[in-house]
RNA sequence: GAGGGUGUAGCUCAGUCGGCAGAGCAACGGCCUUUUAAGCCGUGGGUCCAGGGUUCGAGUCCCUGCACCCUCACCA
């Protein structure tokens, strides 16, 4: 403490020293203090680097015994990674180095380091040739690399080459010959055995999360494996992957509130993609009969731990299939990633344990209507009566409290689809906790689908639930241009204009080239990677999600 | 948009009835050649989210605002 107990620090020298107390400025000094001894503190390109897991399953051939250090070349690696914890006990410094595949101890010795050992010849074979890789092999002398060493932090990442042995304890260890500073750490990393835990911390700090937290990394891991299994499955099954526009003149191939931006040079607004579901139709009019795309959507509605306003959807359109092939789809992509990338068939989510075993449930929505709603979807006065008691009117008037014609529940006019749909989702969704298809869906609702060929009034189209969540919606596609220009100018009441479907000329005039009859499925992907990496939030699941500006 | 909760050191968290701002880790100085969240001795570090108010006195009570989380609604 600087000055007398009754003071404040307030004075410029108080502010100066401070100052210096910070961690960040004392890394900082660091930083110079290894620059001094010649080195740059922001290392190259590292060549010929194993990774941990490699090293470890390595080491398990060699049988080292405790205490030992290997001599032959064969126990010679590089490594880097980043320090994630650091033990210094005076001329023996053990560190803990995280690399993508898992952690490695490195062991570093006074002797050692300072040429006590031989530097090893087998990285000379495969020294780097070009000017920038000399200077990337440009290690310190040896007396620089030990003061090197007692000038790392936490959170720096490092590079090494040393030999292989195991400590009296039998730990693994890189007994590190050379060592290299690959990035210097000027900002403290959270704290070892907690990590970040502060959610908004790890939302709008997500590589600190990252670098911190290994069970996040892993779920973004298993992300990019789950979509590489849903890639591969297409693939095999002769799909074709395509981009379609992200910026679009009309918005459409879904039910939800655009974002709006504005072209300059054209003056022209566009839309942000709601859905990619009219581009992809028109590939299938080229003759591109089976695509898929891993498609960005965006959609100007509320933010939950089930929505953020821009995420990304896998949707498919298989020429000449209907929705019984979808079906199958989503048993491929969702219930094999379970098996072959998870490695499980029943995974924990929040306090449900869902079993992905196929095949799963086809159940009609009148039948589960009528079991979990209690009413005949087609009877009018009950499904009325059922909403009145399910407050389906007064969410109604709560959202819409502008609507002059509205005055009463009794007056508020919504057509009976629009009704059934309410309380199906005020009734069944939740109910469907493992993997359930739900099969024709009431026709107005579904101005994209074939009608049932036996009931005029369903859609052959499916919804797939688990844990409650919409994961999945197909449809037998409507290729009949002119039923297609009818659905999309039919208006429903009850649904905002903003959200309804909109007519696109373009779109039905490629109707009228000929689309050939095909199934069509679209698959939340962050869904799904919530659900089999047991994440309760959407925003676990997406890297970077939306926040508002900091406070 | 409505309701509930949270916000204290770089990180993880205590802080009782309104009475000097605390711990562990991290940092700094010192010791240590086999540590495992190393250990031991010593030291420094605070806009208690922001702004008002009540009070002799506010991290604590009241009001307003901000951010985040949860529930509901829109939606996938």
């Amino acid at each position: 403490m600087v000055g007398c107990a009754h003071c404040r620090p307030h004075s410029l020298r108080d502010i100066v020293l401070d100052s210096m107390s910070d961690q960040i400025e004392d890394r900082k000094a660091k930083l110079e203090k290894i620059r001094a001894l010649g080195v740059d503190p922001y290392g190259a390109r590292f060549t010929d680097v194993t990774t941990h897991a490699d090293i470890r399953a390595a080491a398990g051939q060699m049988n080292i015994e405790p205490g030992q250090v290997c001599e032959g070349e064969e126990a010679c690696f590089r490594a880097a990674g980043r320090v994630v914890l650091y033990r210094d006990i005076g001329s023996l410094i053990f560190m803990t180095v995280r690399d993508r595949t898992g952690d490695l101890q490195f062991g570093l010795s006074k002797k050692m380091i300072m040429g006590g050992t031989a530097v090893p010849d087998s990285h000379e074979a495969t020294k780097p040739r070009s000017h920038e890789e000399t200077q990337a092999s440009a290690f310190p002398a040896p007396e620089v690399g030990w003061k090197l060493a007692k000038l790392l932090d936490l959170g720096d990442i490092v590079g090494a080459d040393g030999r292989l042995g195991r400590t009296k304890t039998g730990e693994l260890t890189l007994w590190v010959t050379r060592l290299t500073l690959l990035s210097k750490c000027l900002r403290p990393p959270p704290e070892k055995w907690h990590g970040l835990t502060d959610v908004e911390a790890r939302y709008r700090r997500r590589y600190v999360d990252l670098l911190s937290n290994p069970d996040s990394q892993q779920v973004f891991l298993m992300r990019a494996r789950i979509i590489d299994y849903a890639r591969e499955v297409l693939r095999e099954r002769g799909f074709i992957e395509v981009e379609t526009p992200v910026l679009q003149p009309i918005y459409g191939g879904a039910a939800a509130r655009p974002f709006l931006t504005h072209h300059n040079t054209l003056d022209m607004d566009l839309y942000l993609a709601i859905s990619p579901e009219l581009y992809l139709k028109r590939c299938l009019v080229g003759g591109l009969e089976r695509v898929f795309e891993f498609s960005r959507c965006f959609r100007n509605e509320g933010i939950s731990p089930r929505h953020n306003p821009e995420f990304t959807m896998l949707e498919l359109y298989q020429a000449y299939g209907d929705y019984h092939d979808m079906m199958d789809i989503c048993e491929r992509v969702i219930g094999g990633a379970a098996r072959d990338v998870i490695g499980a068939t029943k995974i924990q989510f929040g306090k449900a344990e869902i079993d992905y075993a196929t095949p799963w449930p086809r159940l009609k929505y009148a039948d589960v209507f009528g079991e979990y709603a209690g009413v005949d979807m087609n009877d009018e006065a009950a499904v009325r009566a059922k909403a009145r008691e399910l407050g389906v009117f007064k969410k109604v008037l709560r959202e819409e409290p502008g609507r002059r014609d509205i005055f009463a529940e009794d007056q508020v006019e919504l057509d009976h689809p629009v009704l059934v749909n309410k309380v199906f989702e005020a009734t069944v969704e939740e109910q469907l906790v493992n993997p359930t298809f739900v099969l024709d869906w009431p026709a107005p609702l579904c101005p994209l689908t074939r009608r049932h060929p036996d009931d005029p009034n369903a859609a052959l189209r499916f919804e797939l639930f688990i844990h409650g969540m919409e994961i999945g919606n197909a449809y037998t596609e409507l290729n009949d241009p002119a039923v297609q220009r009818a659905t999309l100018s039919k208006q429903l009441r009850g649904e905002e204009d903003e959200t309804m479907a909109v007519m696109d000329e373009d779109f039905v005039e490629a109707l009228e080239y000929g689309m050939p009859p095909a199934g069509g499925l679209g698959i939340g992907i962050d869904r799904t990677v919530m659900l089999l990496t047991g994440s309760t939030s959407i925003r676990d699941v997406i890297l970077f999600p939306l926040q508002r500006p900091q406070a």
